[in-house]
DNA sequence: AACAAACAGTTGACATATCAACAATAGGTT
DNA sequence: AACCTATTGTTGATATGTCAACTGTTTGTT
């Protein structure tokens, strides 16, 4: 039953999501916004172009009819539109409307900040050296999964 | 536009999480298993007297309405089982059914297999340094919802 | 004993996620 | 042009999660 560390880091990672997942709930609910309305708003605010649906649930790694009611509710909210792609009849290019952007403009100082005051109490070193090596661990995971395809 | 380290932290543990669960499904899909099935299994597996449902909760870090589906469908599948507590009417005691305990000693293992191949690419020192850092990060981020409610 | 407070589990409303199947559209091949 | 195939967004079934409100029980105080 000698511990492992490999097991324990990747128990401590799902763990410390969980715990992160949930504060940041704190932060988000006073906007009415919820941990995955804001990461829309985090993917779209640097896209004044916009983007196809597919390309949202790329980028948010989530599958594609996840983003349908999601963006109906932002929409809804005001925070979102879609708009008729040029050339493709299949596609809309989603944007953040005015309200959007404000709203992101608002809340993502505001989560930076909390990041900041929460990782300030660790030293930078050691907040490097644990980023190298999670990158290193979620390619190692990507990498099982192909394996385990086949 | 300069990169924070701890940001880049934050963002790189909720990849990282991310990935996991969704690699970890191929694992469990198999069996018909969730991984909040898993989490239950491997709660109930140590404790053959049995846990409340409360007590499951807490320990999974979860609402206490969420155990009610969540025995229900495993409780379908013949996995777990309530019994009435002796002396408090309101509890159940919920344990492993020998059907439930044979499936968790089948899938354990090939987790923790699958966890140490992946694990294995990156040296141990660094596996355990990474682990300390992610329990400081763990403990801040509790401390600022603490502040946060304040 | 009687009342108030706390606690366990359930329920219902909702948001988010998966997957499979579908309609409409686009594109490549013959 | 006609056909096959791939792609986009949507829908419906299901699982998981939150929260607030409810029913019963227990416990502590008066």
């Amino acid at each position: 039953m000698k511990s492992d560390p490999g097991y324990d880091l990747v128990i401590q990672v799902m763990s410390v999501a969980n715990v992160m997942v949930k504060e940041s709930h704190r932060l988000f609910r006073p906007h009415g916004l919820s941990e995955a309305q804001f990461n829309v708003l985090n993917v779209l605010g640097p896209e004044p172009a916009g983007l196809s649906q597919r390309a949202l649930s790329d980028v948010l790694v989530v599958d594609r009819s996840n983003i349908t009611g999601l963006l109906d509710r932002m929409a809804q909210s005001g925070w979102v539109k879609r708009a008729d792609h040029p050339s493709d009849r299949r596609v809309y290019v989603v944007t953040l409307t005015a309200e959007g952007r404000k709203l992101w403009q608002k809340v993502l100082p505001e989560y930076i900040a909390a990041v900041g005051r929460v990782t300030a109490t660790v030293p930078a070193a050691d907040l490097k050296r644990a980023l190298g090596t999670l990158q290193q661990l979620e390619a190692a995971t990507r990498a099982w999964g192909k394996t385990y395809e086949a």
